[in-house]
DNA sequence: CATTTTTACCTAACGGCGTTAGCAAAGGTA
DNA sequence: TACCTTTGCTAACGCCGTTAGGTAAAAATG
């Protein structure tokens, strides 16, 4: 599968071709699986179903990812880069790293809402085991973003760097924890609003404490 | 199965003796499933080797429960009660509310990481589809307990319904958050005792800005 | 006792799943 | 033309949850 045909020349522009059909088709099966994913939710997505979709055979999805994981995996990192390209935004657009901190929350925050499959998917909530296993470095992305921002607040204050770390996982986790729970109906709690209130009001309460 | 039949009399005996046997199947179905759990995971449960493991045949299970789901359901519930049994153990041990609220912190982490099988099923971590659906009353088994001792420590203070009701999800919320953070192998620290203590450092500055 | 109802339990199937082996057709090369 | 490579398919394997339908034992009834 595209080898460079034996000890042959190769014709540049079919083989080109030949790439861009495949990555083509990756990129199909990735985008109809998210489809699938949300119209159905993901207990419900299955290889056969994308081959119904993209209307080939089963194993041709063979040929473009190792299997089921692998899909689910690749529209994870999906989910990171899509998340980290507001996370850069907000950076350009607040200097002040209090207001940076505020933005980056509420980023997370509607990412989470707006995209709950990714958000389910990227951080292992109610997934058949994808979260756990694979550990990938664009976890760390959200974390890294208010790490820079609580730093920003932080430097003037006399804090040694472990307490800083603490403050930046105690600041994902509540976050984290909040949408979690609000996700998977563990609260009580309906109105979204006020949902989102008891986030900001955390977060005001939190960064006026740093 | 197991009615009065029909319009006769019942043999009080043979029936208690026929609930009882029932019952016993169904806890011995229950436990298995767990044992099966804690040994290869959520992912490999099956009706199948359940049936297996009692050494009865597999549609004898549906006899005792609806769906596999409903046997995932009641494990669950057995995780909450398993829970609270020691959430109510610290409301007799510890008179102060301050001291009662770190007790039900220290609680909950432990219990999270001595029965993951349980937190993760009980909060749908890595699960499928089993936290989401089905709404639990046990879900608030632990908010109801931290929101005593929070009213506790709150109460001489001047601090509206609505304040300290956020102030409970948000204590919740970053307990659960930093459990599913570094149950998910989200964090990049590896190291649980440098987990605990960001945990117990957490709950420290919360209970001071109460 | 014999008879009839009820129970417990099983086999076998249905339709779905992820995954893979093996083959046929099509495309490019010489 | 003949030859390789690639593409895509059919068909299967071994799982899965769930259910229909049957059988033999047990219990209740007369």
């Amino acid at each position: 599968m595209l080898t460079p045909l034996g000890k042959n020349e190769i014709k540049m522009g079919i083989l080109e071709r030949r790439i861009r059909q495949k990555e083509n088709m990756r990129t199909t099966i990735l985008s109809v699986a998210l489809q699938q994913v949300k119209d159905e939710g993901w207990q419900s997505l299955s290889i056969r179903k994308i081959a119904d979709a993209i209307e080939y055979s089963v194993p041709v999805i063979y040929d473009h990812f190792e299997n089921k994981e692998a899909i689910l995996f690749e529209l994870s990192l999906d989910g990171f880069r899509l998340l980290e390209r507001t996370l850069e935004k907000n950076k350009k657009k607040y200097p002040d790293p209090a207001e940076l901190l505020k933005a980056h929350a509420e980023t997370y925050w509607n990412f989470a809402f707006k995209n709950p499959e990714y958000y389910q998917l990227m951080y292992g909530l109610g997934m058949p085991c994808c979260g756990a296993g694979k550990i990938k470095p664009e976890f760390n992305t959200f974390r890294k973003h208010i790490g820079e921002a609580i730093n920003g607040i932080v430097q003037n204050k006399k804090s040694n760097e472990d307490e800083t770390c603490f403050k930046i996982y105690a600041f994902w986790s509540v976050l984290h924890g909040l949408i979690s729970i609000v996700m998977m109906r563990c609260s009580d709690i309906d109105d979204s609003t006020m949902n989102k209130k008891i986030m900001d009001d955390t977060v005001e309460a939190f960064i006026k404490n740093l």
